[in-house]
DNA sequence: ATAAAATTTGAACAAATGTTCAAATGTTGA
DNA sequence: TCAACATTTGAACATTTGTTCAAATTTTAT
């Protein structure tokens, strides 16, 4: 399972640098967990929509994207879990937010890194 | 599938124009898959680890990760297909490296998020 | 030429994921 | 109190994903 090539004597600094470097186990599935919760093309277009809209309910959401209450909401439970999106009740209805400036911002960044041609 | 609740001639303008502003069903598709490629702690250990060093090639990788040989090359090859990592030939080694500064600022504004306490 | 080294590849398999459908929950207005 | 509405939930199911293992490639050194 982990082997070692013969330059692993030359690398040997680097790699060591590199493993200290690198955030506990648990911070790296934290992480992971983030940034899948963009991995998703259902999940994706509700935060898209809510980038626009600043606030939707569940319903505009699904209308927006054209996918089923349910699906949506099976979703949106996922980004609440996982602290991207923050909610608010009224009446029958719950509204959805993101939850801060970073997650725009990371949003804002990659669609900018996306839109450059290569 | 697509049900409509009573609010909806209420928010009918912000629901029409989120629709509008949303990238097209391509274009999602592209940018989930950009996440995605973040999304898993194998893939995110690697770019982790070339945040730091640079430069590394497969076996480098292997040993910092603890994983096995194979399934480094696999998740590179994820990496490599969403241009999310370039790669060098030298001799029998595969150096590879982040694609972009881009890349990198991804990761760095999204380590800095996580590590805010909430 | 040949053997060893570094990496890639493909098949197989278990585990995780995302949608659908039906039912449950909570809320409002009559 | 009841019916309609908005949302959530759970089970089921097909699909996708990620690892392992063995075999194939490619390159170097002898």
């Amino acid at each position: 399972m982990t082997e070692v090539c013969r330059i692993y004597e030359e690398h040997h600094d680097k790699i060591q640098k590199a493993q200290e470097k690198l955030p506990g186990e648990e911070k790296i599935l934290e992480m992971a967990d983030f940034f899948d919760a963009f991995g998703n093309p259902t999940r994706l277009k509700i935060l898209l929509a809510l980038m626009e809209a600043k606030e939707l309910c569940t319903c505009d959401l699904s209308a927006i994207t054209k996918l089923s209450v349910s699906a949506i909401s099976h979703q949106l439970r996922i980004l609440k879990d996982r602290k991207i999106v923050i909610y608010r009740k009224d009446g029958r209805n719950v509204f959805y937010r993101l939850d801060d400036e970073h997650i725009l911002n990371i949003l804002r960044v990659t669609l900018e890194h996306l839109m450059e041609e290569r």
